[in-house]
DNA sequence: GTCTATAGCTTGATAGAC
DNA sequence: GTCTATCAAGCTATAGAC
């Protein structure tokens, strides 16, 4: 958890400003927001964007950054924990997915509202095509590298690439579920709410992990019969 | 398919318009990109965008419009022929999937780029948390919820509300499929290629089916044993 | 540290020649 | 239908008063 120590006259400012930008980049993106916009918000200046920050992206970078850190941190932690709790098999892949996705999910349900902005926010980038490979790489390929090597453990004889692609999805899955952008709510008619990102936490790792299992299933299956090569639609 | 009738000379201008801005909306965004870079992505002219649509966001919504309808013709056929093709007992999940999501994935593989462009386009907008739910519901409910009928014939004892979250799944993992990032790329040093569309259609539908059936068997379960309340960890 | 004033551009849009 | 010229508005960034 963040130290809660004073902040400095000048600090206050600046996180003020961070907090701003993250909302406004979380919902709008970076090109649809402007300086004064976030100024504004913040109840703040423009001009204090180039004092702290030097800029707009250099802006941008400080808020992708600013939780990035903690977050991993804390997701380590879970993992750490998830495979110390385990009986001597291991957690299994379902433990696993919950431990790694929990740190998320349990913030934007319970944790300060700049949390569900910047889960938002990393819903967006990572969609990105221009810079959403590299961003997402930056701050977060090692807490995933780590993921997967908790997987590995439960999965041992899964081959390699379906843990990424199964990666891959899980990955698309949670990213979409903070963007909220209200889609479920119109095509189940109201039944199911994107607000509702507990119905998310407990349905997700279920869902996730099966299909990592079946994946590596499926392969095992392709190894023992090796007669046909090409097998049907995509 | 499209009839190739032959285009006056106005209307392939307004074409070259579409593809530019196609392109580039689909890489950075509708605020990333100004009409004067779609005019000289078409070798056109700023002025034109005004001239044929009326201005750069009735353009965007052309942009959107232009391929949704021939891609749900194309998906309520191949979800139609599924059915057809399949045995007495209706077409599997993993089946539904595969046709569900075939039209897409085999026009990123095989088709002209602008469908590439098109898709990543969509997944951008599936996760903007502003307009991303409402224009998505517009263009594309309908067909989302003749493919949770199909599903629903080959799960029926499945609650509404894993149908809606699974499919909340399904849409993000395809989504972040077409945004093609390079993230899986660094993440696996090169073993696998977000370009690779063809690997993930391999693994999609059986990824997800896998997840819908456990959602709906977890259900089921659920409903057997009503003993315990609350369930655990998010 | 904060804010006013403004420089220097770029934006989306349009009037009007061809 | 196309393109040049241009407008008003809004942009990021900064110099300098306080």
């Amino acid at each position: 958890m963040a130290v809660a120590r004073k902040l400095g006259r000048g600090e206050v400012t600046r996180e003020k400003l961070l907090d701003a930008a993250e909302k406004l980049f979380a919902l709008k993106g970076f090109h649809g927001v402007t300086v004064r916009e976030i100024a504004r918000e913040a109840e703040s200046d423009p001009a204090l964007v180039t004092y702290y920050f030097g800029g707009k992206r250099e802006m941008f970078d400080d808020v992708l950054l600013r939780r990035a850190e903690q977050l991993n941190q804390i997701r380590l932690k879970e993992l750490e924990a998830c495979e110390r709790e385990a009986g001597p098999d291991g957690p299994t892949v379902e433990q696993i997915i919950a431990a790694f996705t929990h740190p998320l999910l349990e913030r934007s349900i319970h944790g300060d509202p700049g949390w569900k902005s910047y889960f938002a926010l990393l819903g967006q980038i990572t969609n990105a095509p221009d810079w959403g490979g590299a961003v997402m790489s930056k701050y977060y390929d090692p807490i995933v590298r780590r993921f997967l090597q908790s997987i590995r453990r439960a999965l041992p004889d899964c081959p390699e690439e379906e843990l990424f692609w199964s990666y891959h999805f899980l990955s698309g899955a949670l990213v979409l579920t903070f963007a909220e952008t209200g889609r479920i709510d119109t095509l189940s008619d109201g039944l199911c709410k994107s607000s509702d990102i507990k119905a998310v936490a407990d349905r997700l790792p279920d869902f996730i992990a099966a299909g990592f299992r079946r994946l590596c299933a499926k392969d095992a299956e392709a190894r023992a019969e090796r007669q046909k090569q090409t097998q049907g639609t995509p």
